[in-house]
This record gives structure tokens, sequence and C-alpha cells, in this order.
DNA sequence: TTTTATTTTCAATAATTACTGAAAGTTTAG
DNA sequence: CTAAACTTTCAGTAATTATTGAAAATAAAA
């Protein structure tokens, strides 16, 4: 395969993908783009490269900056904003698992637990959604936390180890 | 808070987390009002607590039974068929984990090594591309198994005590 | 077999979400 | 300061996705 070809292919996985964490095609696609670029690019290369407009451009490089994935960089000599991306694909995954835990596993589990202590009847199908909303609550809390530390810094020896262990 | 009110907001939350998971907003309510219903209920029932039609109801049952997290039950002496969904979170997640990674994870994973053997000419364009791809690849396809082993029953006694270091 | 109950399908439509482009805003240069 | 370069905003529109409802299909009962 001829790098065009591949490249294309690439960004337009990866904007499909999007929707897998939550963001529309475009930013992905920015993303994807930028993800690979040797050089940080100016608004107008991400408008050429992806066909898309200035203004669809604009606010997704804000998204993807609001996700702390993509920086503005200063071109010496330049008076264009040019973006680059994330390029550790370590810290990117670190920065994306703490975005959705904060913007809506969190949020989630606060309301599982709120509705979990609903006031208890007695009745069959009160006793049914307490223990089933309890259960999820425990589940997506022990999953949220086991994630966190998984995927950052604080990784002790041991866990270290152990995640040799499961790959 | 009163059960009504509970049940609402559980299954509005988790109609909204759709999204996280792939699925869409009704599917992801039928899901919860199944979740934690006490007995199966009737495709009537659904589009009567959901307010939803018929097609809808249809559609979307037939959604959750490919993702293999809902049933049909034959209740005895009714014509009617009746659902009933996985109870257990481990199991149902260890059921979400296995879908989503055959329909969206491996597929991704497949075009990353694709696109990352590109024929190389030489060019940063090229080279950056391909260690940034290779990079993706290895991350996604260490986390995929990860993911699988941590949320399949193949746990020994290094992956028990993996899990109680990271709650 | 015919009737009745129930489910599925899918074209039409509604609802949602994303995108454009031009005007307004901002920053730097002159 | 004014002009030029560049970015942001957002109302209008386009594209996508979800939902309805009724006809067709299926399955059970009579």
């Amino acid at each position: 395969m001829e790098i065009q070809e591949a490249k294309d292919k690439f960004i337009s996985t990866w904007g499909n993908l999007g929707s897998l964490w939550g963001i529309n095609k475009a930013m992905a696609q920015i993303h994807a783009l930028l993800f690979v670029s040797p050089e940080p690019l100016s608004m107008e290369d991400v408008m050429e490269e992806l066909y898309i407009s200035r203004g669809n451009a604009s606010m997704n490089l804000r998204g993807l900056m609001d996700w702390g994935i993509v920086r503005k960089v200063n071109v010496s000599g330049e008076r264009k904003e040019y973006f680059t991306s994330e390029k550790d694909v370590t810290e990117l995954s670190r920065q994306i698992a703490k975005e959705r835990s904060r913007r809506e596993i969190q949020p989630t589990i606060r309301i599982l637990k709120e509705v979990s202590s609903v006031n208890d009847d007695g009745s069959k199908e009160t006793q049914e959604f307490i223990r089933q909303t309890k259960a999820l609550y425990d589940l997506a809390d022990t999953a949220d936390t086991m994630l966190n530390k998984l995927v950052n810094q604080e990784q002790n020896w041991i866990t270290k180890t152990l995640v040799k262990f499961l790959k």
C-alpha cells in the first residue's frame, strides 16, 4: 500500500472510531491527522487535508484541546497558529481515560449510588431494583478505579509485573 | 427518593450512556428496564413503560439479543413472548467486552496492522506514519488482550491477585 | 383450514447531530 | 491608530440516525 492510501484509510478508520470514545467524526479525524504528521499543522492545513470548513476545524480543534490531547504551538516567524497532538500513545490513553472517567463514568457512578439508595418499600420490584443498581454501582466503581490505576503513573513494581503477566 | 422516580432516573441515565458502549438510547433503556425488572416483560410491557412504538421495541429487543444480554423466555400459558436480561453484572460486562472487541476493537487492530505496513518510501512523513500507527497497534492489541483476560473466567491466581491490587 | 394473536419489516418522517460560511471578534503589523 | 491576518461564533442548513405505524409475515388456536 502507498502512503496516501494508508493515510486516508487510517484517518477514516480513526474517524469512525470516534464514537467509541465519545467524540464526533471530524474531531477524531483531525486527531488522526495530527497524530501522524511529523510537523505541526495550521488550521488551513487541516481544512485542506480533510475538506472541512473553517468553522468545523476551529470548533473541533478546540474540542481536542479540551480533551488535552492537542495543543497549539508557535512556529517562529509565522503569525498563524499551529497545532500538534500528543504523540506518546501511553500519555494519549492516560488522558483519554482520565477525561472519560471525569465526563461520563463518574457522573454515572454518582447517579447509580443515588438511585440505589431509594426508599425501600419492601416490594419485590423495589428490592430487585436496589440489588441490581447496587451491583452495577460496585462494578462501575471498581472498573473506574482499576482503569485509572492501570493507566496512571502510580504503578508500583507489583502492578507493573502483573501487567506484564496479563499481556 | 421514591421507587418510580429512581427507576425513571436510572433508565434515563442508562439510556444516555448507551453511546458509551455503542448502542442507541432506546436499546439501552430497554436493557435498563429489563435489568431491574424482577419478572420477564412482554413487548407490550416494554412499549408501555418506555412510551415507544412496537417497531422500535421489536428492533431493539432483537438488537439486545444480538449482543447476547437479553433473551426470550416462555411464560407458560402465555402466547406472547417475554424478555429478560442478563442479571449478573459480571456476566454482563464479560458479554459487552466480548462483543465490543469483536465488533470494533479487532477490526480496528486489523486495519492498524495493515496501514502500518505501508511501503516505506523513506520520507519523514512516511516514517512518522509508520512509527505512530505501529505504536497504536501495539497499544490496542495489548489493551484488547488485557481486557479480555480481565473479564474472562480464565482468571488464574495471578490475575485475581492483580485485580485485588488494582481495586 | 381459517381465524386470531403476535412479531417483524421497512418506507416515510421526525429528531438529533454535525457542518458551513459569513459576520463579528481578536491579535499582530505597520 | 488603522489595516491586514487570522480565529471564533452561531444561525441556518445539511446529513445522519432513530422512530413510527401500518402492512406483511409468522405462529398458535379454533
